[in-house]
DNA sequence: ATGATTGCTGCAATCGTTTGCAAACTCTCG
DNA sequence: CGAGAGTTTGCAAACGATTGCAGCAATCAT
């Protein structure tokens, strides 16, 4: 590894002159300079960031955190943050928490021995504990908020969005529309079903327990709720469904299909989030899409703008607007 | 931040002991090994890695370069890599190239300045002429290689996958079977497209170029390629497609109901990796499935040993198995 | 011609950790 | 009691970059 010795050799001045040659070059006389960083280039050198890093107390580094790098939600969002953190020169250190608070301890501390200077996370159950462990750290949390203070946030409008597709369900004449809700710990949950119940009470429609079931997120609970539902006596079974995201929408489709019901003309269905297969199913899924990628580019852009701040600022919370993309899963109810 | 020089004036001792306590116990005193972690653990110290990382001429850092990390295929991978490297304590950097030889280079040149150990890596184009920016480092290809000598690679066996996929079409009673194949400059592509040569050789069927459509590896080449292929005159036209990747196929399903073509009755499909919605869709398709998490793993791993190896290691390849899942989307051809 | 100013450069200290070396201490045994 | 061996500890020098300070030369004003 070529250090900055070497090419202070060659250009036959200090090491101090050829630092300052290439990191502000107009402390240096232009004919130096150019010496410097031709010497520099000849020789391929390349700063080494942990010495940087090291002296200047900064790593131009920011540590990402998903639940489920998998899910492309999370993909897409990771795709976004990565793209802003280059533009500005910022590395990102990504990691994947499962949902697990442990790993996520596990994976706060070993982010902080790297020095990162900010935090983008998708807080899980106890992040709000876990935070602990990097105190003064700048933080900015992702589709979810954990509750705590001082935190920046760069959410989705999920009241609105889930209002919106319910809506489409009553416009097209349901009244006995179920939801397959997430987990009440999860804040994105909670006010998904809010704005269900938002729609439902504007329409005049009144709010049944039994017309709702929480899954997990995941396909599997999203099959075990739907299933639920739908198994009610006919007079009382939904003619509509809306997944409260898409791994649970995957599993109504599948208990949907169990069932022999055919979607739209027997049951239609409605999910929170887009996603390939939305597209490419048969009939093509009605859903609230995501501006994943721009969740997490802006995210990202708003952590850097605070890092470059020197005074403290006060914690910034952001909502992006989703779209309801209507394809063919929904349909006017049966006649009977 | 709590640095060691804190722990030591706590725990009444000089800093080398601290160093030594917390990472090479059997060095110090068992009483004062014990007075420096109680220190340690009191004050919530954590090593500054770029500290350690400097004097040891170490950084425990992984590299890791994808193609696309919004493909289901290199998000798994990569689960996989990250997943086996936080079980030996290593971090990974993970970069998205987008198949750019240009963001690869520049990927690699940030990469350099944090010191990596080792860099997995999903050649594209350029990747050969790329890896003299990080001469020295030990590299490991993933799902594709550059040709480049000396570096390690962990591959699927697409020869056989292929083969198998297109045998499967062929024991249905296909003899005019289309291939949607990928760019000619990805290993890959070329490895299945060769399975597929080899399935039609030991049936004794003639290969034909019209059959062979060759598309980007994504759903808009997919789409045209299988277009093109589909709407040769009848008796020309293909019973069956083969595509070469997952995006393909998907632009191909898009392409087959545009022609109004059903599925498998009129046209059989099978694809090279498996997706979420390869189970979604009606009918459920057909596919080579790849153990894109094993492969990611395994990789990891292997990387691993070879670092901790003194000795320069025989380059070493490694070819995983492929699973063909048999699901609802290839039938025997329609009777004339 | 002199002193002041400006521009450029190098010296040396620093960031937080690890580690070779030597000093200090403990223990054993003649 | 003291030599020798074996532990345990601390000192100080690295790792590679940045930067405050001071020195030096060139330029300018008077």
């Amino acid at each position: 590894m070529i250090k900055i010795e070497d090419v202070a050799r060659l250009a036959e001045v200090s090491p101090s002159t050829v630092s300052r040659a290439l990191t502000r070059p107009e402390m240096v006389a232009p004919t130096t300079r150019e010496r410097v960083v031709h010497a520099a280039h000849q020789l391929g050198y390349q700063p080494n960031k942990l010495a940087r890093g090291l002296r200047k107390r900064q790593s131009h580094l920011l540590g990402l955190m998903v639940t489920d790098i998998l899910a492309p939600f999370h993909a897409t969002l990771a795709k976004g943050v990565q793209d802003a953190a280059e533009k500005h020169g910022y590395v990102v250190f990504l990691f994947n928490t499962d949902e697990q608070p442990e790993k996520e301890r596990r994976y706060l501390k070993e982010l902080q021995g790297h020095l990162p200077e900010g935090l983008l996370i998708v807080p899980t159950s106890q992040t709000r504990q876990n935070l602990g462990i990097v105190p003064g750290l700048t933080v900015i949390e992702l589709d979810r908020t954990s509750g705590t203070p001082g935190v920046h946030s760069v959410l989705v409008d999920n009241v609105a969005g889930a209002r919106r597709a319910v809506e489409h369900l009553i416009q097209l004449g349901h009244r006995r529309i179920g939801m397959v809700a997430g987990p009440p710990t999860v804040t994105t949950a909670v006010e998904r079903l809010e704005g269900y119940k938002q729609a439902l009470k504007a329409a005049g429609i009144p709010f049944q327990r039994r017309w709702v079931a929480t899954g997990d997120h995941k396909e599997e609970g999203g099959y075990r709720a739907a299933r639920q539902m739908l198994e009610l006596p006919l007079e009382q079974r939904p003619t509509a469904l809306f997944a409260g995201n898409s791994e649970m929408a995957a599993g109504a489709v599948l208990a949907i299909r169990d069932l022999g019901l055919r979607i739209p003309e027997e049951l239609s269905l409605v999910s929170f989030d887009d996603t390939r297969w939305a597209r490419l199913m048969q009939p093509p899924l009605t859903v609230v899409a995501q501006p994943a990628y721009d969740l997490g580019y802006l995210a990202c852009e708003t952590l850097i703008s605070i890092l470059g701040r020197q005074e403290p600022v006060q914690a910034t919370s952001l909502r992006l607007a989703t779209e309801l993309i209507v394809r063919s899963s929904a349909a006017p109810p049966p006649q009977r």
